[in-house]
DNA sequence: CCAGAATGGAACTCCAACGTTCCAATTCTG
DNA sequence: CAGAATTGGAACGTTGGAGTTCCATTCTGG
């Protein structure tokens, strides 16, 4: 239960999201390598593949929603919300790409998935929702965009930037001013 | 040669980039049907899944690449040229949801799972980064942000808006004055 | 209208990944 | 230290999609 039971158990997930998150087809064995660990107990962790990937998408959805309520996007200006925001999300950057792939997550996708209806993160959405609905209202972001558009503009960049990341094409430091400026003022001179 | 080869050639890879763009593991048999194919047609025309791969990103790539080429983006104003070049590929939205999602461009590295995200093509790669050049010495563009920054940050609103519209949360009509406003002036008011 | 091309269905074989079981070795824990 | 728990390796059986072959049917073009 406490000891090696939990260290075990994150140490799959963690190499899950990483792995799955690269490349959502990546097969059992080779996320049993990632995690250092065998096949055999991978499995006496998660019996077959579907609960791996149940387990994994809760993991991140969970540690994305941590994140997003550490930026404590309801508090002061929205302008420094968002930039709280942004930074928040790159923290969970490996977290969020595996959570892009997921078929289940927004599920509009695939051809099954019949009742699953689970939003990215249905609190945290809401609440950043929430957040661009009083940065509109302020007068901070532009309320000829629609909240929806807004939200899928801030996620798109900031998967954009973690990718970047992970290719090297960009430093973990540079990437969130980066999307910052992005997103504040499209690509016209400043 | 031509008659019904060519049609049917052409159903194929057109309902390949559609199904494989939306999964990527979609099974044979299922873009077989999306094409209105027999599964034994799907293989006469392409041996094996591999072939049929490289046909749709050849065939997909070369789609992109004339859209961009119809943009003219070297002529005009920076800012209309890279309004063009928006509906352009919005025009071309399926082929390039299929090209993000395809692991093969840009990496070619071995079997083993290449890089995620990657520069759509070659050449018209090298026009974007041009006009992007060109925008930023004639100050229509933030010359702050890095060409290859400002080129993934394109295909990343295109990218997303295509998705929207194929979820039905946008009209075809509406995406590309969507893109084109949070592209040049973020999520500020105007 | 007819010969040849094109198609699709059925019935196979093949294979890689999945999932299971058993057991010996190692590591916790009281 | 002894017993329990945890682990990983090997060797299975199972499954679903890939790829192939054969043949009857439909379509195309001269």
């Amino acid at each position: 239960m406490s000891g090696p039971r939990e260290r075990t158990r994150a140490a799959i997930l963690e190499a899950s999201a990483v792995v799955l998150g690269r490349n959502h087809d990546a097969t059992l064995p080779a996320v049993a390598e990632a995690a250092g660990v065998g096949r055999t107990t991978l499995h006496r962790y998660f019996p077959d593949r579907e609960s791996l990937l149940s387990a994994t998408t809760a993991d991140s959805l969970a540690a994305v929603e941590q994140a997003v309520t550490d930026a404590a996007i309801e508090d002061g200006s929205p302008v420094d919300a968002m930039r709280r925001l942004v930074a928040a999300m790159v923290s969970v950057g490996d977290r969020l790409i595996y959570l892009f792939g997921d078929p289940r997550v927004l599920g509009v996708d695939d051809d099954d998935c019949p009742d699953e209806d689970a939003q990215p993160e249905p609190s945290a959405d809401q609440r950043v929702i929430q957040m661009i609905k009083r940065g509109q209202a302020e007068g901070a972001f532009d309320d000829q965009l629609t909240p929806d558009w807004i939200q899928q503009t801030l996620w798109a960049l900031v998967y954009t930037g973690c990718e970047a990341v992970r290719n090297g094409e960009l430093t973990r430091h540079a990437v969130v001013p980066m999307v910052t400026r992005t997103l504040e003022g499209g690509i016209r001179p400043a």
